[in-house]
DNA sequence: CGGGCCGTTGACACAAATCAATGTCCGTGG
DNA sequence: CCACGGACATTGATTTGTGTCAACGGCCCG
């Protein structure tokens, strides 16, 4: 079976299009940046913490998490990045890596040098100003994530993240149902929300009684406003139904 | 008693030469900023959630927090702004609010218009990508607020934040000591770290173990090692001694 | 002098971690 | 095709950290 695999940033494109204004000229220059593939199996950081990187990672295809630990060694999942997502656009202005970047699943990066990246965010103001913003999204969506693991007990930080991953995938919604694919473990999941592996699972049975499931890499919300509720998920902080008209544009 | 308040933003130029390069113009572009003072008391919003803003809000003096809560009411800070932070320089780009700014002691406002901000980020790119960087490293703190609550018990939760702002307000250690003014209660201690602040109370009864007390809003901390190691610190992420010649500008 | 906020302490309840064992699934190699 | 191994999921028993509730004390400020 032959299949054509897309090698190219039009998913990067269409992110900065849904919250930025970009010129066409600006636009085609997106799409020209050079990128290299690279594939990633999942419990193995292709960025480690520390490494001297020089570019950043564009996820084509996949599930990647940015992690830390604490002194122990429990591992802390600190962003989750899906495909369409730039994992670490902010190195382009402060390459200091602080987090490792580790695929949850198999999946496909493209690596883009800082150089051009660099060069295109300084001749094109609104580009930067494109990526400056993008970087915000992600930086609300972390603030979410310490309410998360601070002020929510585990079903409802689970329920959180199934909600803010729901919204972020675009999933469709039928009848207050939606299902998704999510390539993750409970393992990872854990990570991501603060808890052990074994209490993930005790937790999911309770979602189960707001009748979601998690199972074999799937998602079943039978009813939305049922989890979102115990998550008290609002998807505002996502900013993912902003109209096309709210979007700015400074430059210029 | 006659005091001469400064109103001016060189705490923020300050903050931006540290991590950025700027140009004289640039530099004076800054200072040139049109301001408005506001004072803020204490337990009250002077940015409230889902309010139209019209600026942002430089912390010229005090201590401002980013606030969110969840469904119960529970408080949990996302941020701390010291004198000398911009709290809500994001907002320039993307400007619905999602979270609340409240003083945690009288502080004192510069508020910037976002006309003038964004007239500055637009006319001079390296500007933005000062603003942009700063961001970023907003942004880093946050994530490892998320290590913090996720991954850390209570002892060890507070110990990384005291050693956090340790460093952010620049102390001075002698013979590895550290003190410095921290004008919150155990109220708001307990808030950003995600406990309650009875457990606040012994988990720094804990602390006072390895010769740290929080009294009287003053950290007094004997053996910085032996709190950095309580508290898993690694100061690299904060950026703050970033040597003067590793500061990179793109633009130009 | 009095009131209110904050800090402190104790008894108790509960959520989550820990430890340990078993079950299930899936890919691999014999 | 089946046996095996390994990663992941599941479950129970127990411990531990933190929350909850309640009371009291200190301190500042009006």
């Amino acid at each position: 079976m032959i299949r054509t695999v897309p090698c190219n940033l039009d998913g990067f494109l269409d992110r900065l299009n849904s919250r930025s204004i970009l010129s066409d000229e600006e636009q085609r220059q997106i799409l020209d940046l050079p990128v290299r593939v690279k594939h990633a199996v999942p419990n193995e950081d292709f960025v480690s913490l520390g490494q001297q990187v020089e570019h950043s990672c564009f996820v084509l295809d996949g599930l990647v998490g940015r992690f830390d630990q604490n002194a122990r060694g429990d591992r802390q999942i600190t962003a989750l990045h899906i495909s369409g997502d730039m994992a670490d656009l902010h190195s382009v202005v402060q390459p200091r890596a602080t987090s490792a970047l580790q695929a949850l699943s198999t999946s496909t990066i493209l690596e883009i040098p800082y150089p051009a990246l660099r060069a295109l965010a300084s001749s094109y103001p609104a580009i930067a100003e494109a990526f400056w913003r993008d970087c915000t999204v992600d930086s609300m969506v972390l603030a979410q994530w310490v309410v998360n693991v601070g002020r929510r007990d585990g079903p409802a930080r689970i329920a959180h993240l199934l909600c803010e991953l729901a919204c972020r995938y675009g999933a469709k919604m039928t009848n207050g149902a939606v299902t998704f694919m999510l390539p993750m473990t409970q393992i990872q999941l854990a990570d991501a929300v603060g808890l052990t592996s074994v209490h993930v699972n005790r937790c999911l049975k309770v979602l189960e009684d707001a009748e979601t499931t998690f199972r074999k890499h799937t998602v079943r919300i039978k009813d939305w406003d049922a989890l979102a509720d115990l998550g008290e998920f609002d998807r505002d902080y996502l900013q993912c139904d902003q109209r096309p008209d709210e979007r700015i544009r400074l430059v210029q």
